[in-house]
DNA sequence: TAATTAAATTGATAGATATGAAATTAAATA
DNA sequence: TATTTAATTTCATATCTATCAATTTAATTA
């Protein structure tokens, strides 16, 4: 459990404290004044230990605390928790981190896991855009940043993977991640932004 | 339905879309990128009709929308609703306003309910504090805001309530309800704040 | 036009959870 | 000390929902 699985979880405690219609009352009430679990049973017209199970999910979120007074556990609002919470989702580059863990590459390396031979060759290239898109990727690793090939270079490359070579060449350049010079034929790797 | 319910409601929308790990994951993706449902599955490891209920219920509450690509239906997170969301909590006085059909008083009345004859005496003065403060704030209605009272007319207003009038006379100066003029022994209601 | 493909929908199911009743605990009152 | 009271915990249950398989729909390709 690293840290950024701790925040995940954290949040998603927090999503689901909130995501029920009574405890959003509860949550309510207390930004107003604190009550006692009895005051808001008789509030909001449900049993007592149904508030105190929904206080207890709150309290495990953080939202709430209690305090025992005379008879009374009376609970309050732990508004700086709820505003760094909310503030969590505002910071527009704290979502993607929510992802750190995930394999973003998963769809496109089971497109080349699909369309491979064992030996590396391919069965046959994919008509679909993404898939195809995926094994263009994946084949254009095997030129070098910076260099410059000939079209025979390039086609003595792609021949490796597949016999019509002449299409995989084309659509490196229609799917920009090659460019080439028309004039003197010279092909390179455009950068991946 | 009026205006506030249909907040309410939109607000709940909102924390149950984000109460489901893969969901909070998918709005993390499509913070990166926009990616089809297809991509998505493989890169959570589920299955593509998943994918699409989650997508469905995300959309529900306006969190992502799609447009179709070729084959492809490519989902977008629509960041500024999701901020316009998170900003309804940080506003503190919106928050209130969740609990705003409910009955503030509802403890309170079935208190008084509870302790008062059909006749409009009390049964009895209860001994907790909550109850009896209900209690007193209840009786004390029957004195004018502004208005001076002598002990005995204190005493005659509480006596229709229960004979232990002085009892009654001296919580409501204990609770401060009520203040007096040590000297002179007038009697008057303070402002409730 | 027929075949293929991505996405959505439907149906079924296992797991989560909101709720109340009853039992238990802790604290205040008689 | 015995009784009363508020809150929590335990238990049972009905509802909700995340998931997948199978089917349907809509769009593209051959």
């Amino acid at each position: 459990m690293n840290e950024q699985d701790n925040m995940n979880e954290q949040l998603l405690e927090f999503f689901k404290a909130l995501a029920d219609a009574n405890r959003l009352k509860i949550v309510g009430l207390l930004a107003q004044k604190d009550f006692s679990v009895e005051q808001m049973a008789e509030i909001l017209g449900i049993g007592s230990s149904t508030v105190s199970h929904h206080l207890s999910r709150l309290s495990k979120a953080g939202l709430v605390s209690a305090r025992a007074e005379s008879y009374y556990n009376v609970y309050s609002l732990n508004v700086e928790r709820l505003e760094s919470l909310s503030k969590e989702l505002l910071a527009k580059n704290k979502l993607p981190s929510i992802t750190e863990d995930v394999d973003l590459d998963a769809y496109d390396q089971k497109v080349i896991k699909n369309y491979s031979n064992p030996d590396g060759t391919l069965k046959l290239i994919p008509t679909q855009q993404k898939k195809l898109f995926a094994i263009l990727i994946f084949v254009a690793q095997k030129f070098e940043f910076g260099k410059k090939y000939s079209e025979k270079e390039v086609n003595q490359v792609l021949e490796k993977f597949h016999p019509d070579y002449a299409f995989l060449r084309r659509s490196l350049i229609d799917f920009k991640i090659m460019d080439r010079e028309v004039s003197g034929g010279s092909y390179w790797l455009l950068d991946r932004q």
